[in-house]
DNA sequence: AGAAATACCATGGTATCCCATAAATACCCA
DNA sequence: TGGGTATTTATGGGATACCATGGTATTTCT
């Protein structure tokens, strides 16, 4: 099983086409679609993407909820209301949609970030600021992992 | 179990290119991946690296957290983000990233690190600094231990 | 017809492959 | 054991393939 790992920065062009990365691109393949599954990011200024593998899960994730709930009314908004799955062209370039570029207030260039088995796409310098705070949140996990594995 | 010992140093040529030290290629090898999974040193301007044994111990890692807490969000884009898995040509040799050189400012020389289980990459100035530093804290520790046993 | 989406083509830069070389190491056999 | 040969290794360079990106032409839909 392949997982999307690193980040890449690449341009939007006048026509609002952005490469895929290859690396990215060869994944989604991989699981058979020639489409990006996205949808703007439940807590982030960013967009959550990736192939059949997380449209699938989001589905799972839906199918686990009490179908009467305000929850899943919520969530089934939120993610199916609002994802989207794009074309990927023949040169591997995506066109994000408006809103979709609204959400992460993306203008002229991009970075996608793995995540596992997703990844992000972001504006650089929002990007750049997420980095810090996430930076700093895994020096206290590490702290944490080591004063468990201490404990005597 | 074959370990990552000794320390080698290497160039990197003009093409970005840095030979992977033989004796830790073949370990490389025996796990089955023509890969090198790398990341920046979360306490030292180093590169961390390793072979599919390190890279299942990180991901193992991201396993064990809530799928759909901030923590993981933070955890992944610090992990998965930041990590790359290079690939090693049929010389050898690998391509560090920008991001990559620039955590460890890294110029036209590296030394590779034996630590066991994964191997570190350094600029050879700082290296030889972050090994003084060592060596003086080892020395401290030791003069602070013999003080207490005559304590008794 | 006009606008947007799609297919197709061109290009510069970079990664990858392949080969050459020199130094170092391992090997072998008298 | 010593001396010479073969193999491995680090490194450099040329040729090629790939990729991100920009542009033009063609299609589609309203």
């Amino acid at each position: 099983m392949q997982l999307f790992l690193s980040k890449f920065k690449n341009k939007i062009d006048q026509k609002g086409r952005v490469s895929i990365p290859s690396q990215f691109r060869s994944i989604l393949f991989q699981d058979g679609s020639q489409k990006m599954f996205c949808y703007p990011s439940l807590d982030a200024e960013a967009i959550d993407a990736g192939g059949n593998r997380l449209s699938r899960e989001i589905y799972a994730l839906m199918d686990n909820l009490d179908p009467y709930s305000d929850e899943k009314d919520y969530l089934s908004t939120a993610l199916f209301g609002l994802s989207e799955e794009l074309r990927i062209d023949s040169d591997g370039r995506v066109i994000l949609s408006d809103a979709l570029i609204q959400h992460a207030q993306i203008s002229d260039e991009v970075i996608f970030v793995g995540l596992g088995q997703k990844f992000q796409i972001w504006e650089p310098n929002r990007f750049s600021n997420y980095l810090q705070d996430a930076q700093k949140k895994v020096k206290e996990q590490r702290l944490l992992l080591s004063k468990k594995s201490k404990g005597c």
